[in-house]
DNA sequence: CGTGCCATTACCCAGTTGGATAAACCCAGT
DNA sequence: ACTGGGTTTATCCAACTGGGTAATGGCACG
């Protein structure tokens, strides 16, 4: 199982402001043959600074931070050296947190307390560029998949003509009826007459109904 | 690294077409300590049945089946025990797939033609109840979570107050302000105020726009 | 060559919406 | 004690919305 650790040496970065934390992470780390710890940092910005300047090959990165939280130190490390992996070590497990962090572009994502091991496989599945998800997130991410489109909605949509289909990306705009007439070139009561075929092909009673089925369809 | 497959033995169904593919797959992880192969199945139907018969810790399952794709297959095992986790193994990378196997509750991803390291580390995380992707997927599917909630839009909607919040999520499901009135047990004129209240703050001229905002917002 | 679907326009009417404005109350922080 | 924000209520009014109904022309399929 640790083939990539066995063969060559990866560079963690541990950024964690809790220093008893960080040095008990340290001590697993480094105690690991095959990972080498080549720096610290304990806010955001020194998160970033450090990672500029020493290049790791991992950054261990918390979310609670001073200054600059971890979600978006995570932001900045990406954008400017893409290739550095990022592994979350953090005890928030709420689902905003958890997809915002890695929307940022964290590779993986562990929650403290969990056991050495797991934050190895962590650390080894970034370091080949995949991805680990800790059991206590894994299913919220995946059940995160599901909601962008619901098939249901986009079928209903598909079934709408062309010209239905720009009336309703005008509505989801929130454009009135006498606005999108002007935008298509068409008399208002055409598009009323368009915006009740709408309503009747997505079986829903008003404008604001007819938008939220066209977002929910994937009509972004 | 290899803790969990040392200390037990992770029972093993393997779903696989292709019977070279099938006989490769078995050699290499049999031959794996921790590791014991308890059935095979080359259809989607058989993957259901034989899971249901050997009740095995993981199913490593292919896409590309026969009578029954693996995604199908997978979601009808998930329903029936959901304890089972799902190793998908396949030559599939396109979003969709991908997307559609983690949904129907896949744990992890492995893409054929990667080293048996990886696919025991899936298999390892998945035991655990963690998730494993594969480097070809991981960004794929990071890259689809950051669609659903703009930030922006959330931090419009954070300002609202709580009422205001009850009411906005009325909005978004196509009620009236009248009906709106009736569900809080308010006066209609009250609504209104609210309503003018959200528009305002989230700079909007009308519900329709509201809802969309809200809707973007991951105001689900 | 109809028949059906789409796109276009039109009129009427009851109901809803959004803007402007005002006032009352409660509660928290200064 | 005062200020500020949230919640509640209210009224007036112009504009927009949604339902019903109907007519025209185009275009394609059988």
């Amino acid at each position: 199982m640790s083939e990539a650790s066995s063969q060559a040496v990866v560079r963690v970065l541990i950024v964690e402001d809790d220093p008893m934390m960080q040095l008990g992470l340290e001590q697993s780390l480094s105690s690991q043959p095959g990972i080498e710890v080549v720096g610290r940092a304990d806010d955001g910005y020194f998160a970033v600074e450090e990672t500029l300047k020493l290049k790791p090959d991992i950054v261990v990165m918390d979310i609670g931070l001073p200054r600059l939280d971890g979600i978006a130190a995570t932001q900045k490390i990406k954008k400017s050296l893409p290739e550095v992996r990022i592994v979350m070590l953090t005890s928030h497990t709420t689902e905003n947190e958890v997809i915002a962090a890695l929307s940022a572009g964290a590779d993986a994502y562990c929650v403290k307390g969990t056991t050495v091991e797991r934050l190895l496989a962590a650390i080894e599945a970034a370091w080949e560029g995949a991805s680990y998800l800790d059991p206590l997130v894994a299913r919220l991410v995946m059940d995160h998949l599901k909601s962008p489109t619901n098939t249901a909605d986009a079928i209903a949509v598909g079934q709408l003509s062309q010209r239905e289909l720009e009336v309703l990306k005008l509505m989801v705009e929130g454009r009135s009826n006498p606005e999108i007439a002007t935008a298509l070139y068409l008399s208002p009561n055409t598009v009323k007459t368009h915006v009740r075929g709408i309503m009747n092909k997505l079986a829903v009673d008003d404008r604001v109904q007819a938008a939220v089925v066209a977002l929910r369809a994937g009509l972004v």
